[in-house]
RNA sequence: GCCCAAGUGGCGGAAUGGUAGACGCAGGGGAUUCAAAAUCCCCCGAUGGCAACAUCGUGUGAGUUCGAGUCUCACCUUGGGCACCA
């Protein structure tokens, strides 16, 4: 009945008549041997030529909008972009499959510093080295076969692109989104530019990281801040984001409810206004704090030269993470009292303070220091009183060098207060304050958040030109919309640090868009996260006249689902939302669109083993040591590190073991004989376990970085194994979410599964289309449709592609007859084909499937199949599993108890006494309790 | 310091509160081969036992439940985020 496999022979493919694109008939040499290089080029050709990944708007049909984030053309594409893509991809074909219009678009992040290095370092244009790029990573991305619609394809360089977003911004300023002041920015000494407050990690520039400094300039800034309360409040909408995205947005924001109220001064000139969440320890007040920064910091600095001196002290400090932990509280008296607001005849004194923020809350406080370790730092750094306001119920004891600062939930004892009970957690008491002080006239709740406005000036070339002009008529004015894009000069020199658009000869000259003398264009250039904050929406009409086409916005909008990294989490998902609001507001993107992604998945890196050799070196030889020998002498040990490709690696009873491949060739070995090298491995051991220089140290799940060197090149395991391949591995073995270890055995494995498809497929196609013994095999092709399909939907692909193994084994082992087989067949390849999708093409060619798999219907799994007749139930006594039955499925309650009794295992535990309880959980479980 | 997540064989990891360890890797044994590679088949948590089987077992300790990897509480460890934010 089976028709024998063999091998080598040629076999007839075929396909259905009418859905044989070109490619198909020229198709000369049926393989026997999976062989990657043959069969990818060949479909993607086919997909190509039906033209089944363009996007088409489609009213009838539901759409999906599915998203990667897109990459910075940084020269070469890495594994990190292949684990990213491949599972955007694996979501788009399934969705197409199910009978969605898809969206799945790519570009690039095309702006930004690397591309002026690379100038600076080679000469050339950004441009140049940046359209080259794109080149090369476009070339390298395609061999992958992903379902990206090319056709919407831009770089944010592009003119085209960011002359839109001059023009949105222009719209901004209308709005009011824009606004332009003299403020003190993060200042980053090794770029030359100004960093947003996200972009300054632990005080250091997150690009350069170098330390960052203060400067004062005026800059453009977006008024994110408008937005922090939305921002904030919708995050509870967005159901399909990780927990962990939303927390770190929230905190971010940061929002924080408190009384903002004034102090009156003694002699009788402006109050200082102060801002704090706990109104309730009023009372306990000991000081009135105002940050160097503050007004009237400033005012003093001016007429007094001792505070001036003072003030450079207390701004030096550091703001790396050490420094603020170890800064010592620095303080001056300013001589300034003011009153008290329950008690005129209070007098506090107004302190200049080192710890006090100008850009939070009002940049001036109240100090209660038995309530806030700070402020009792402070005192007792000052000898300033501390007055206990409420004391622990527990431990009523005053305060010495330990602020007292229960959760705002405990219940405390108020020793002096205002308003509220005698007994009340802090959040009743300061409820109670507010609403007293409210009441009273002298302050009122406010809101406050971390979140600041977003300063988006670049002091540099490669960026998109802020579209103003500086007219000494008319001040600043945006240039009219016609005249966009206004465009990067090409003749720029890096010779020098510093903006070359300052120092262009001529591009600055402008004439005024409104009265129309000569007049100056702005010169900063937009950070690179503006064009990354509204890519998503660009993609829906990448060629529209504006910003966007309303009507394909409406289509395709929202992202249904987003894909990327978890370092993304604050900056570029916080802009865009932000962007989204505003594009709402200028009427570029639809009410519904103003939560641009419906869906957001973080996915894990690639990381690869690590190998770490040592080099002794020789200090330098004018050095000395500490000890006054000539250095020389001295050798010390430098890491090095080596490619994956240049270690031997083996493992000694379960130990990685790895050398470098010139040293055990120079012994004489062979690298692939691992009892040999273990035998000299070990020989080396004994003879002298001192020395084990040639020994390499392995480190697991290192993050793949090239001066790591525990790179894997995408394109090389392309080469190997074919595309196939590098997707099925990159999406087994561990969840999407966390990070993959790359391994070699692992890449193997994949690429051997695919080969045994193949062949099962190859045989099946061979076999004619007799029925018998089906039953079975069609029960384990619904399990598959089943459990794939949840495994997709649920982004659990390790776990879908584990179901497809166990399938693999089942369709390999079935005696069904040859019809059951090959259906068995071509719904492996369509439960594949999301993953590998040009073998599933393959496959599904060669067994008579119509058309291509990519556009075939996804299959649906027959419910009634999922169920077995007869079920093997565990026996649990006292919840311990101790024997199973096999009973039909729906065998009644009590005769499963009885059967269960009988049970050789039961029957010894009962030892003839009644169970205490039995319970039947049907086609589950039975647990019998004695 | 505050907030969040995760701890399961030698390894990556599966498990709607219902047979813990699916699937893969590594390892062991066998078939095929003159031999090897490739391929195919079997075994593979720990302890005891020739075996049938028994006992233990999902970071630690308690709890809820007929039944807990899964739910609750406390703790430990690791990873991540925030942090002089009043």
């Amino acid at each position: 009945m089976t028709a024998s496999s063999r091998p080598g022979t040629t076999r007839l493919i075929r396909h259905a008549p009418g859905h044989s694109p070109g490619v198909f008939t020229s198709r000369t040499r049926p393989m026997s041997r999976y062989t990657a290089a043959d069969i990818e080029p060949k479909w993607q050709q086919a997909w190509d030529e039906a033209g089944i990944f363009t996007a088409t708007r489609d009213e009838t049909k539901p759409k999906y909008y599915v998203l990667e984030m897109f990459p910075y053309p940084s020269g070469r594409i890495h594994m990190g972009h292949v684990r990213n893509y491949t599972m955007g991809d694996v979501i788009s074909r399934y969705k197409s499959s199910c009978g969605f219009s898809v969206l799945h678009p790519m570009g690039w992040d095309a702006f930004g510093m690397p591309a002026e290095n690379a100038a600076m370092a080679q000469g050339g244009h950004p441009g140049t080295w940046t359209y080259d790029n794109i080149k090369t990573m476009k070339g390298q991305m395609k061999p992958l076969g992903l379902s990206i619609d090319w056709s919407r394809e831009f770089a944010t360089c592009d003119p085209e692109y960011y002359g839109q977003q001059q023009a949105m911004f222009i719209d901004f300023m209308e709005k009011g989104l824009v606004y332009r002041k003299n403020a003190t920015v993060n200042w980053d000494p090794v770029d030359m530019t100004v960093l947003a407050n996200e972009q300054v990690i632990d005080g250091c520039g997150w690009r350069s990281g170098a330390p960052v400094e203060r400067r004062d300039l005026t800059q453009w800034f977006f008024k994110i801040s408008d937005y922090s309360g939305e921002l904030l409040d919708a995050l509870d909408g967005l159901d399909n984001w990780p927990e962990k995205v939303r927390t770190m947005q929230a905190n971010w924001i940061g929002r924080s409810q408190g009384l903002q109220f004034s102090f009156e001064r003694v002699d009788g000139s402006d109050g200082i206004e102060v801002y704090t969440t706990r109104p309730d320890t009023l009372m306990g007040a000991s000081f009135v704090g105002i940050s160097p920064d503050h007004p009237i910091s400033k005012a003093l600095e001016a007429e007094n030269p001792e505070i001036a001196a003072q003030l450079v002290e207390m701004r030096k400090g550091g703001t790396t993470a050490e420094a603020i932990e170890t800064a010592e509280k620095l303080g001056y008296d300013t001589g300034i009292r003011v009153k008290h607001p329950l008690n005129p005849d209070w007098e506090l004194p107004v302190w200049i303070a080192n710890f006090i923020l100008m850009d939070y809350g009002t940049g001036a406080i109240f100090a209660c220091p038995a309530h806030d370790q700070r402020d009792l730092d402070f005192c007792r750094k000052y000898d300033l009183p501390v007055k206990d306001t409420f004391l622990s119920l527990d431990d009523p004891k005053p305060v010495e060098n330990e602020a007292f600062v229960p959760p705002k939930t405990e219940k405390v004892k108020w020793v002096d207060h205002f308003a509220g009970l005698d007994e009340a957690t802090g959040e009743e008491a300061i409820e109670a304050t507010v609403k007293f002080a409210e009441q009273a006239g002298w302050g009122k709740g406010v809101e406050q958040f971390r979140l600041r406005d977003w300063g988006l000036s670049r002091q540099r070339y490669w960026g998109c030109p802020i579209p103003v002009v500086h007219c000494d008529e008319c001040g600043v004015v945006p240039e009219k919309k016609e005249n966009l894009p206004v465009k990067l000069p090409e003749d720029v020199s890096f010779d020098v640090p510093g903006n070359p658009l300052d120092r262009h000869p001529t591009w600055r000259d402008c004439a005024c868009p409104s009265c129309g003398k000569p007049a100056k264009r702005e010169t900063d250039t937009m950070d690179t996260f503006v064009d990354s904050s509204w890519y998503y929406a660009r993609f829906t009409s990448p060629h529209a006249a504006t910003p966007t086409d309303l009507e394909e916005a409406s289509y395709w909008m929202n992202v249904d689902q987003y894909i990327g990294g978890i370092e993304h989490a604050i900056l570029h998902l916080l802009y865009s939302r932000f962007f989204a609001r505003a594009m709402n507001i200028c009427g570029h993107l639809p009410e519904k669109a103003r939560e641009p992604f419906n869906a957001l998945f973080t996915q894990g890196m690639v990381t690869h083993e690590m190998y770490v050799g040592s080099e002794k070196i020789e200090a330098g030889e004018d050095a000395e040591t500490a000890d006054g020998t000539p250095a020389k002498l001295v050798w010390h040990a430098r890491p090095v590190y080596y490619y994956p490709e240049d270690v031997v690696r083996f493992e000694d009873s379960g130990k990685p073991m790895a050398f470098s491949k010139k040293d055990v060739e120079e012994e004489g070995l062979d690298p692939n004989d691992t009892s040999s090298l273990i035998r000299w491995w070990r020989a080396q051991d004994e003879l002298d376990p001192s020395d084990e220089p040639k020994r390499l140290r392995v480190y697991p799940s290192a993050k793949m970085s090239k001066s790591k060197c525990n790179v894997v090149d995408p394109v090389n395991i392309i080469d190997a194994f074919g595309a196939d391949t590098a997707r099925w591995f990159v999406l087994s073995d561990s969840p999407p979410e966390r990070d993959v270890e790359w391994t070699a055995s692992g890449a193997e494995a994949a690429a051997k599964h695919l080969s045994r498809v193949f062949a099962t497929a190859v045989k099946i196609a061979d076999m004619d289309d007799a029925d018998g013994n089906d039953e079975e095999l069609l029960r384990a092709m619904h399990k598959a449709i089943h459990d794939v399909t949840m495994g997709i939907e649920s982004f659990g692909f390790n776990a879908a592609i584990a179901k497809l193994y166990a399938y693999q084994n089942a369709v390999s082992k079935s005696k069904a007859g040859g019809k059951a087989q090959k259906l068995a067949m071509r719904t492996m390849a369509q439960l594949m084909s999301p993953m590998t999708p040009h073998l599933s093409e393959e496959i599904w060619s060669m067994l008579g499937g119509e058309g291509l798999v990519a556009q075939a219907a996804w299959p649906i799994a027959d419910e009634a199949m999922l169920v077995e007749d007869t079920v093997t139930l565990p026996i649990q006594i006292n919840g311990k599993r101790r024997a199973e039955i096999s009973v039909p499925k729906d065998m009644a309650k009590d005769e499963v108890e009885k059967l269960a009794l009988a049970e050789d295992a039961v029957v010894r535990a009962l030892d003839g006494k009644a169970p205490k309880k039995v319970i039947v959980v049907p086609g589950r479980i039975v647990n019998v309790v004695v």
